[in-house]
DNA sequence: TTTTTTTACGCAATCGTTCCCGGTAACCGG
DNA sequence: CCGGTTACCGGGAACGATTGCGTAAAAAAA
């Protein structure tokens, strides 16, 4: 299985010039003579040489790739996120390695070990939702790595993050409800641990309590897997609907929820938005054909990935230690259709 | 930004040997004494020390990381398949590399390019539905690169090929529409050069013919870039619609042209299926939420990855160069729900 | 005790590049 | 003609690991 072999010797040998000349030639230095250097370059196009990254990164101990941990890559919202990672990667002659951790913490911590020992120069993470416990990322972070938060953050690291103003979103989502006629709104989230969990539920309580609605605590229900289970979801949309104050209408804080959510009311039968109204979080490329068409709290996700990885060859290129980090929040975008409208509004698409 | 710097050669100071010993320790050779093995092995723990992948790369000439050429990451049926290969890839050692074609053939080339350059040892490509030039695959194949090839094709390379049996999946869709007594049964199409395309109008051509149903050529047509544009879709609907003869259904041959159709469809205010039945491959995760109930031809995405890396990896892995190669076929999945069904038939959910 | 065989380790080359030192011309001013 | 630049180029040591070969000391055999 040999695979081309054409190496600076090759070319020095060939024109009967040192192989630090060649590579010198090659970088265009100045001590070397014009029609050396065209020669070289010449010949070297001519054998197709292309310099060998492997020998390259060894010399300058620096790979050329970031590591990427996401819960899952067949998500929306995580597929649009690396299109973006690879987009700006890409551009600046990095590479990706993707691995997904499933919402698992064990998962998440084996990834983590491998991708260091792989010798990445940096690394673009969304924790994952069974994790609680962060002195993996931590020990890493403070034995230089530069790693870049995006989604599911982490307050307990100083370094870059890149979310949406999800308190902003959650308030809109739920303010919306309520202006629209709906009382009884619950919120099904992700593991009570997360950032993006505490800051939409932030935003949920504030405009309910902004419209001086009671926040009832029966109302919020966990997902410790975010939905990547379906039974979970199941599990708290009966709760929910069982329960002795039966809600109008539910938040869901999460991509999988949403959908999750929808997926349970129907199979119960319940009549959306009749029923219940729900919008959700989520970045689905199919939420308009759904029926009925899903009102959704959108999250910039290919932007997201342009931007955390911008910020990640930053930091990996800085030649002095970088000490001031800063959290870059964008606006979520809020869709309002069907699903979310008041019965009196209704309209059949 | 320095990041860890443990070699082999601080375990050889720190424990005064030399760095072939303690090579040697850490590979378990029988030269090594066992108190001395004890002894690295030991240090080498305590500090942490993980051989230096890019060194060993060097030394033996393989990257362990392997490319993957699709045209898109978010799209459900590649982020599934991309699922399928990052499991297998993780679990065999190797890394993956994902750039994007997006349909166009320059990129695609480039893109190739860019891995070849990265120094991978294996490729796993879909190709793009723009590429009607081989030349830069069949080049790279004969100098010795190890290629299987998903989904997309190329039958003028001699190598592993997993695909679904796209003329069956076709073939059962259309003879369901007939046998649901529609009779005005229309296609549409990725790119006329792309194996799927070919496999699957054919299956769609044998159906009617099988149903005594003459094939109409106005009643196929084609996406150049397989409906990532919309503007694309509405194209060929459009003609579809108003052409003298009004197909009563549509099969759709890709999953953005399924997806694309519809979406279409409804913004001309058509009733799905009342007025044209729908079906067509998609590897949506919402299909059977979306309104109404998508009838799909499915493909196992995950299992295709996976397969299509463990050839490869037999690929690059074998000692003698492999001459035979197989092409999987793997039973596509049709699920049909209201989009599909005849009026006459029709339940509403 | 001497010779042979093991045992256990070190030296140095290698993978493809870069880059720090030199070194050798040619050239120039004085 | 000589010292000093300048322009060009080569040698060889890295980077981190593996590995063939050589060899000292210890163990076994004679």
């Amino acid at each position: 299985m040999k695979f081309e072999a054409v190496t600076i010797k090759d070319i020095a040998k060939a024109l009967g010039l040192s192989t630090s000349t060649v590579s010198r030639a090659l970088r265009d230095s100045y001590e070397i003579s014009p029609e050396t250097k065209k020669l070289v370059l010449e010949y070297a196009e001519k054998i197709n040489y292309h310099p060998n990254p492997i020998a390259l990164s060894l010399k300058e101990r620096r790979s050329r790739s970031i590591g990427v941990i996401v819960s899952e890559i067949a998500n929306s919202f995580f597929s649009q996120a690396i299109d973006g990672i690879e987009s700006i990667a890409y551009k600046n002659g990095y590479n990706v390695i993707i691995s997904q951790s499933r919402e698992s913490f064990d998962r998440e911590a084996i990834h983590l070990q491998y991708l260091t020992s792989r010798s990445i120069d940096g690394l673009i993470v969304s924790v994952a939702a069974e994790t609680k416990d962060f002195s993996h990322f931590k020990e890493l972070h403070e034995r230089g790595m530069p790693i870049v938060f995006f989604d599911r953050i982490i307050n307990e690291i100083n370094t870059h993050k890149v979310i949406v103003d999800n308190y902003l979103g959650a308030y809109d989502a739920t303010r919306y409800l309520i202006e629209n006629g709906f009382k009884h709104i619950a919120a099904i989230a992700n593991n009570e641990i997360l950032s993006i969990t505490r800051d939409r539920l932030a935003g949920y309580k504030a405009a309910l309590a902004d419209h001086n609605i009671k926040t009832d605590d029966s109302f919020i229900k966990y997902c410790e897997h975010g939905g990547l289970r379906l039974e979970e979801v199941e599990q708290v949309v009966t709760e929910l609907v069982d329960g002795e104050i039966k809600p109008d209408a539910i938040l869901a804080l999460g991509d999988k929820l949403t959908t999750g959510t929808l997926r349970i009311l129907k199979a119960k039968k319940f009549n959306v938005p009749g029923d219940i109204g729900l919008i959700g979080f989520s970045n689905s490329e199919t939420s308009e054909l759904i029926e009925p068409p899903l009102s959704i709290i959108k999250q910039p996700a290919f932007e997201m990935g342009e931007i955390a990885t911008d910020l990640l060859i930053q930091l990996i290129e800085s030649k002095r230690p970088v000490t001031s980090f800063e959290t870059k929040k964008l606006a979520p975008q809020i869709i309002i259709r069907e699903s979310a409208k008041n019965k009196k509004n209704y309209v059949e698409f």
